[in-house]
DNA sequence: CTCCATGTGTTACTTTATAACATATCACTA
DNA sequence: TAGTGATATGTTATAAAGTAACACATGGAG
């Protein structure tokens, strides 16, 4: 099985100052959910934490899996509500390709977010799509149709991975 | 639950002469097969036809119920193979935001499809994608990513849809 | 006709996700 | 500051989606 192995590193498969971007974006979001009212509890928090940290997409059980082994939960439900919770304030997204989730990279932005995962070294990057978005849009406006949320993810491989025969990370 | 709920119509969401696009799609894998050497066996050929009868996103399960009630296979590796290889020959789509599949409206061409989700009545309808294909690629080889394939959905409300009360179709 | 590759049938199971309901906690106001 | 309604959590149970593995069948190539 494929379980945590879905990497996320930043735009342009680059490091990056990690501690930073687990504070920063732990930080972005509290002072959004403070400012909106919206409430950051415990597991919640704890969710996206986890997330950042690993900075990759996970599946819900194996972030379920560290809740438990901090007793903060143990059954689905709690996992899944607090991403439910994280998604639809834009703090995490769903990878629906592999059935995974990320924290998003972009806090309090409109999020058009578009996905680049290797099927190779299963990494995953999150790019902004505006004009993507703004294409597929005048195309439904066309139809009639208006569109409430977009899912725009590719597959391929990774600079690191091409040319690799020694696979995964 | 929501199976067997995901209608699929043509582009536009407008009406058509379904039982052309029947026999026509049909006929289209059929030759295209014959031309490739590839086997449209019988449970194949009867998954392909099942998505094209009904005309809309259909998820596994459903297709098999089908398939079992006519004899022709009951248990679900029976049909994700079907299924499998109509995908990779490019006979039908999985729509991964609601883990259903659909017979492509596009036999034999280059398919970067997106698809049109309509959240009230469940309709998809597929459109062909070009530009916003043409655009991801070049955000992404410009990351240095190389990209296999592309998923790009949109959820939201068809013309139908709009203004209605009364959901569901 | 027999061998090998490809496809099918079947069992059993894993992974992903939710419904439903009891309990707890928060935030407000009476 | 206790009551109350809304929101969040804990838990059981189960549904839905997908796959591994292996035995058997089929169908063309030599």
């Amino acid at each position: 099985m494929t379980r945590g192995k879905y990497l996320t590193m930043d735009i342009g498969f680059e490091t990056h100052d990690h501690n930073a971007c687990v504070t920063g974006g732990l930080a972005a979001v509290t002072a959004f959910c403070a400012d909106k009212g919206l409430r950051l509890t415990p597991v919640r928090r704890r969710v996206l934490e986890i997330l950042l940290e690993r900075h990759r997409a996970m599946g819900a059980y194996e972030i379920l899996d560290v809740l438990r082994a901090e007793g903060l939960g143990s059954q689905p439900p709690v996992v899944y509500r607090a991403l439910d919770f994280l998604m639809k304030n834009g703090f995490a997204h769903k990878i629906e390709r592999v059935n995974a989730f990320t924290a998003c990279t972009d806090i309090g932005h409109k999020h058009a977010p578009a996905f680049l995962i290797c099927t190779t070294c299963d990494a995953v990057v999150e790019t902004q799509s505006e004009l993507s978005k703004e294409v597929l849009w005048r195309a439904a406006k066309g139809a009639g149709f208006v569109i409430s949320r977009v899912v725009i993810e590719a597959e391929g491989e990774c600079p690191k991975c091409q040319g690799n025969t020694n696979d995964v990370a």
